[in-house]
DNA sequence: TTGAAAGCGCTAACAC
DNA sequence: GTGTTAGCGCTTTCAA
């Protein structure tokens, strides 16, 4: 690795002309210098040392992805396709502007913070957050920070949030299975706190416009670690044939949970009809294949990061809560009990 | 962000008693001293800047992952569940080691080679490389390297791969097909360079055992662009009536095919019979389930964390090339044309 | 157009 | 035990 100031000794030179012609300030150096100086650069292969630019400058050109990894949650966090889709959009778009992307993941927010703040990391996106941890990374951390997926209920601080309207997603199915003729409808979530219950205030319209009661009983809340998952399962077995329709929280939930339940016996739709939400690749492939909400990933990956870019540009934007579109998708999981009372407006089709 | 040196100030001590304490070198300071430091740490929240410490200390904390991202083929290289869970297993082993994970993914290598010797990254993870680009990284990267899913037949570097026994794995399946009583069975590939030619190996050495010739028109390799995959798969529609059976390098593709061949009135495995590699949760949940070759890709990267960090602490391994197992998972996508030759010895079992 | 010098925040050799 | 000092590789004022 060679560096400026052997560069600039060989020439006889300074290192700020060096430095110069590196960082393209033509104007600085004299035509004959720059090519001399040109030419050592590409015959050593010169690459600037990272560390020592972000010193000097101040910066780091590094922009994190922040997960928080729920203990009771998955046990490898990329293997939900939501997050590899949604990395893969974030990936390159934050390459595109000639930035670095980190990734932190913990169960411990004071941890991550620590590393974000060390890193100097110039912008955040936080996936999945709940209120008192962006809090917490708030109080320490002060540079721009997108956040998806996440429902700050309290009016404390200002945030960007690209979200989904997931009330009408919730809304939309349950509205669906009610057409359908479904009475008896399970929803399944793995936390109430965030889009999950926001979805669930969608059920609850729907339930409400067609005059029906909301049941507790009716709403089952996943535990969604490998170890518990399996209690969990078992658990929904035992009450499975109280409902005709399981509503899961995602496609991943809903595909999982059939492929346990076929295990013991119970057909789809025929003996109980069930639906996702996302719409990834899982709810295509599944037998049957799942009715599902479709949202699009890979936009709101790349909305959040042209947000955060801006920010760091020195936009500062107010609260925004963006709900981008949901819609519905009718494939094969809910099985028609009666006739719709109406010809309602599903015009959505298997994708 | 307060800084050593304004503590030290504060304190009316030096700064390298400061940063005695911080980095818990106790036997150099005095009890109180210590004490009077840590106070002031935990009441300014002292963080240490990543860049001066690792400029200072000439290191990075940073093992780089490469993909080498082909134009060809994946948009998004992280929809690919293999990926997914490779990089849920790295990254929760270097996190482990109290190392940082920095992604570096481009089509052009040099690019990648720059960001990797900029950064000052301290291991590499290569994922997936051609026997070209490892030597151009190579060339100028110096520091311990570990391959996952590379072949490199010439013989010139020194290096560490942790592959898979993809011969035994395409020798496995081939010869599966063989005892249902397959005769006309095509091999999709995505290339001929990587794992897949090397599959392509055992698949030829099933056909020899079973005295039938290598046919090439049998051979199909897929370009796998979002675009051309349309058309190849166009391309494998127009041939589909020869063969009774498709042979895949991957679920993905498998299911992928599946998907788009169904839609067209193919009926898996009524009129054809599929198979694939890898057995992720795509096979599982296909319809027909899909008959495939095992592999532990958590493993793999828990594997590879090893030994790169095995090679950091200053060990020197020889050229290692280590083939894990895979075994054979019958499920349903493949139909018994005729009894099986002999009774094979065949005891796996759907997973 | 060029260069000297200070500084980014931290570490480490060495002297006290 | 504690402090002085130089240095990691680069940028950036400011003066020449």
């Amino acid at each position: 690795m060679i560096t400026i100031k052997e560069m600039a000794e060989m020439l006889g030179i300074s290192t700020t002309t060096v430095s110069n012609v590196i960082n393209g300030k033509t104007s600085e150096v004299s035509q004959k210098t720059a090519e001399k100086v040109q030419k050592l650069l590409d015959e050593y292969d010169y690459v600037p040392n990272m560390n020592a630019k972000n010193l000097a400058q101040n910066h780091s050109r590094l922009i994190g992805i922040v997960l928080k990894r729920r203990k009771d949650k998955y046990e490898n966090i990329f293997t939900d396709p939501f997050h590899g889709e949604l990395l893969g959009a974030l990936e390159s778009a934050i390459r595109e502007q000639g930035y670095y992307m980190m990734i932190y993941i913990s169960e411990d927010i004071e941890e991550i913070v620590r590393n974000i703040v060390g890193w100097n990391t110039e912008g955040l996106i936080l996936i999945g957050m709940l209120h008192d941890d962006y809090l917490k990374i708030r109080s320490k951390y002060k540079k721009p920070a997108v956040l998806i997926d996440s429902y700050t209920p309290k009016n404390i601080a200002r945030y960007v949030n690209i979200g989904l309207d997931d009330e009408e997603g919730g809304y939309l199915m349950t509205k669906y299975l009610l057409d359908c003729g479904h009475r008896k409808i399970a929803f399944l979530a793995d936390n109430m706190e965030g889009v999950d219950y926001i979805r669930y205030t969608g059920h609850q319209r729907a339930l409400q416009e067609y005059g029906l009661d909301i049941d507790l009983d009716n709403l089952i809340v996943i535990r969604p670690s490998k170890y518990e998952r399996q209690g969990s399962m078992e658990e929904i077995y035992a009450v499975a044939h109280k409902f005709t329709a399981f509503m899961c929280c995602s496609d991943y939930y809903a595909v999982t949970l059939m492929k346990y339940l076929k295990a013991k016996g119970i057909r789809f739709p025929e003996d109980l009809s069930i639906t996702g939400f996302d719409d990834n690749l899982y709810a295509q492939l599944a037998c049957p294949s799942l009715t599902t909400i479709h949202q699009d990933i890979f936009q709101r990956g790349t909305i959040a990061a042209e947000y955060l870019f801006k920010m760091i540009d020195g936009w500062n934007p107010k609260t925004t809560n963006l709900s981008l579109p949901v819609r519905l998708v009718v494939r094969d999981s809910v099985k028609l009990l009666n006739p719709p009372e109406d010809d309602s407006s599903d015009d959505s089709s298997a994708l």
